[in-house]
DNA sequence: TATCCCCATTGACATTTATCAAGCAACCAA
DNA sequence: TTGGTTGCTTGATAAATGTCAATGGGGATA
């Protein structure tokens, strides 16, 4: 008897992805059963698309390593950018029949692919899985509601201020040195400000002390107060 | 034997709100006849809060007649507004415990008011009742999300643009014809420009001549098509 | 090591948008 | 009618942000 140990990582690593105690949900284990029956692990290169805006939608994808954008272009050539994944967050949960936007990766990584009419027949045998899912879309609508929240209020640098402070949280889990895997260019994307903007909020945080910068990508709070007074004016 | 004509009236007002073939699904008959027992019909008065910002969140309310606003204070006493809802809209879905945004009536009108337990027995019992909910959701995830592409990709004017036609679609259905329900600072605040910004880009559109102006509130748009192209870019 | 390339930074200037202030039109109350 | 109030528009100016262009630094490669 062996033991396929791809199998085993990707239901150990999935369970962990669905919020706290997701085991003790009624069909639990059945649905990671038939995850890491069915669901596939793939391996994708930096800067690949992992979908497209208008592709049909007949998976969802969980990030396990590496860093996923999630992006739409516009008439003219340039870009939104709509977020950034991590390990343990969840990708393409709407029920629409096409994505709306593009999944392209940041860095070289591994995701759990899952057709989606597998995910619907769980949800129909067990409503508390569906329910946890549910729970899932309405946190991503929160955060989106506060994204636009900042989007309507605050300035160039202050939106700069506040993507540093969620990013050390959900990067560096809340540390104050972490490492960022994006560009200045995808940062002004997501920001809505021309990168140059976006550049210039870097330096103006430096020059008033709050972080400090090694190597472009390095990242240090220096002043978490005074980086959060900055952010929410 | 007396007919409660009220309570008759809200059954077959929320049927129409739950979309297309609601009656089809399982449970939905069940679901409307328990509604039309415990949910309340509350009329609202012009400019009274349905609820607040950081309420416990222990109802879902749907608006029968009347447009509501949901806006969130900032830090410094200005506000933004993250959406207008009409007949039919659902408010207060989200499964957190409190409110994150207060929700205001724009417009005298009467909304119906259900208790969240009486939601989620619902679900518990009718699946198929709980899939079409969560089919709302996404689709208001959707909506958000073009939102958020807009502020952060269009200027001033051209949000102004997309307002409008979004305003044709919800309000006039469609129709050239019709009454905005919101003030200038509304919109502005809506579309994260100051009030002088908003009633520029009226002054620029109609001297554009894609619209027309009657008495501040009244709309007419005169050439969509032009109109769909400046907002689009 | 030297060179190239990619990206970030910085500067100069143009454009957009905010702010402050004045004027105007509709509506209401006396 | 008159006067006051409220909300919208418009103008002048300031501040924020975008655009174009030049500079600079780190890493890859020959």
């Amino acid at each position: 008897m062996t033991i396929d140990t791809s199998k085993v990582s990707i239901k150990t690593s999935l369970a962990s992805c669905f919020g706290r105690n997701f085991q003790e949900l009624e069909g639990a284990n059945s649905f990671l059963e038939e995850l890491s029956k069915h669901a596939q692990e793939i391996h994708i290169n930096e800067n690949c698309y992992i979908f497209k805006e208008k592709d049909p939608s007949d998976f969802i994808y969980i990030p396990i390593s590496g860093v996923i954008m999630l992006e739409r272009s516009t008439s003219k050539g340039s870009r939104h950018v709509f977020a950034f994944l991590f390990t343990g967050n969840l990708l393409g949960l709407s029920e629409f029949s096409f994505y709306t936007f593009s999944a392209r990766a940041l860095s070289n990584g591994t995701v759990v692919k899952i057709n989606k009419q597998l995910i619907q027949s769980i949800f129909e045998r067990y409503p508390a899985i569906a329910k946890r899912f549910h729970e899932f879309t309405n946190h991503v609508l929160n955060y989106i509601l506060d994204q636009l929240f900042i989007m309507g209020q605050k300035s160039a640098h202050q939106r700069l201020a506040h993507f540093l402070l969620d990013m050390s949280n959900r990067i560096g889990h809340g540390t104050s040195k972490f490492y960022l895997p994006m560009s200045r260019q995808d940062i002004a994307d997501y920001l809505g400000m021309s990168l140059e903007t976006a550049s210039r909020g870097f330096s103006s945080l430096k020059k008033k002390g709050m972080i400090s910068i090694q190597n472009n990508y390095r990242i240090t709070i220096l002043d978490e107060e005074a980086l959060h007074h900055f952010a929410d004016d």
